[in-house]
RNA sequence: GGAGGGGUUCCCAAGUGGCCAAAGGGAGCAGACUGUAAAUUUGCCGGCUCAGCCUUCGAAGGUUCGAAUCCUUCCCCCUCCA
């Protein structure tokens, strides 16, 4: 509250607006941060996350640090996680039933929630609230007259069920309860602001009918780009596998980092980057002259990333590392230690392979070492039938980046 | 309720009795080349105790020497009509 009064209706949009790809409307949260100031009431700012997946990755960082910005301009954070929509699964098409998570579990993802969101957030200053709380009290008749406020045709504008419905896919009745509680959650938090990525869009826009409709003034709206993956074609999915996330080790968001390609890199500058754009621009310029490398450049946006979750200190080590395994034949500085039991005199390296969790079955080690990706002991293992005897430690290297020390024990 | 279409290996999608572990594309993985980038190119891409064997084509039964392909029942999805 201390630092509403220090920044101006002005500033705080310039803050606001940097690298967002949509207010709606400017006009009107301008007024409402005139009358935070005016009153000295911070603005609720409502963003909501999924319970099922409590893995955090860069693309869940662009919509985070946004809520940090508000944050360091005195606003109050209602950190939403729902819960209960959960329960329902945001309608992506994919559209499988969630199984219901247990009262267990939601508490351990919050906790997990907490302990990756707050390496960016200000835990004082951020509150967490669950859906469940406002829903579950619910009865049949309060969410009958909930979806009484809303029309198919105005749910069937929203792009994913407009598709799907042209397209002849299903959608499931409860997949319109999503953007409803979504939006009834911004009733119940009456909430000023809410943030989300586009593709949050529609169901940011239902919270302002619903506000209108329960006799609120309409959440003011901020969205978000929606950060691409590893692939640099999809959003970063964790079902997709292509994210780099929080708690990834300094060494592999170094490594993920530098596997992006370059047109990409400039994606991941622009909005994840503390650089300012003007900066940004520079280095770009830079390459296209030639005056920079590529990759050096690579290097910077990697130390950034890396040393935003884990420190300057761990970054310029990762970077050391990641450049030590670069030049062929050398070794990563930490390898996993593995110890297994044969089990008898002798185990088939393939199987060895699975056991140690560097493939995925003995047919892929099989196969992999048909292609000459796998080491032994930094020797090339030519023989996909080799049998290693028990009473010794090797190395084992498949593919340029994954190593194991393995000990067999008999 | 009526009529029709459909469910194939991660995704899309061929395949209508043996030559099918199943075409093609995508994704993914590996080799070469590079900047552990991209692009390119080559190979792999169900599992296993891997020149052999085992399990897959919505599910369960059946016909057949032999089934993803034929028959029966069931489950699920879509479209149109009401």
């Amino acid at each position: 509250m201390r630092i509403v009064k220090t920044k101006s209706v002005a500033e705080q949009m310039e803050v606001i607006r940097r690298g967002v790809v949509q207010i709606i409307s400017e006009e009107e949260l301008k007024s409402r941060l005139e009358l935070s100031i005016a009153t000295q009431t911070p603005l609720r700012i409502k963003a909501g996350f999924d319970p099922t997946a409590p893995d955090l990755h860069l693309g869940h960082t662009v919509l985070i640090q946004k809520l940090r910005q508000f944050q360091e301009l005195g606003h109050h954070i209602l950190f939403l996680i729902g819960d209960f929509t959960g329960l329902i699964g945001d309608p992506t098409g994919k559209s499988e039933t969630r199984k219901p998570l247990t009262v267990e579990q939601v508490v351990a993802n919050a906790q997990t929630y907490k302990e990756q969101v707050f390496r960016i957030l200000d835990p004082e200053a951020t509150e967490v609230v669950f859906n469940s709380s406002w829903m579950n009290p619910m009865s049949a008749v309060d969410l009958i007259q909930l979806a009484a406020r809303h029309t198919v045709a105005r749910m069937l504008e929203r792009d994913d069920f407009a598709k799907r419905y042209q397209s002849g896919r299903p959608i499931a009745i409860h997949e319109f309860l999503y953007p409803l509680v979504q939006g009834y959650d911004s009733v119940a938090l009456r909430a000023d602001v809410e943030l989300g990525g586009t593709d949050q869009t529609f169901n940011l826009l239902v919270g302002r009918e619903l506000q209108r409709e329960y006799g609120q003034k309409p959440q003011c709206i901020v969205t978000l780009p929606l950060l691409e993956g590893l692939d640099g074609v999809n959003k970063m999915s964790k079902s997709l596998g292509n994210t780099i996330a929080i708690q990834d080790s300094p060494e592999e968001i170094f490594g993920k980092t530098m596997s992006i390609s370059d047109p990409l890199m400039w994606r991941y500058f622009e909005l994840l980057s503390d650089k300012s754009l003007a900066q940004v621009e520079e280095l770009r310029a830079g390459v296209l002259s030639e005056r920079l490398h590529p990759m050096a450049v690579k290097e910077e946006l990697a130390q950034e990333l890396t040393a935003r979750f884990h420190g300057l200190e761990a970054a310029l080590w990762a970077k050391k590392d990641f450049n030590r395994k670069k030049n062929k034949g050398e070794l990563p500085e930490e390898i996993n230690e593995i110890s297994y039991s044969v089990g008898g005199e002798s185990v088939g390296l393939a199987t060895l392979l699975k056991q140690a969790g560097l493939v995925k079955s003995s047919s892929e080690g099989m196969r992999l070492i048909r292609q000459n990706a796998v080491h032994l002991d930094q020797q090339l293992v030519q023989d996909e039938k080799m049998v290693l005897v028990a009473g010794q430690r090797v190395l084992l290297q498949v593919g340029k980046r994954q190593f194991a020390y393995i000990t067999l024990e008999s």
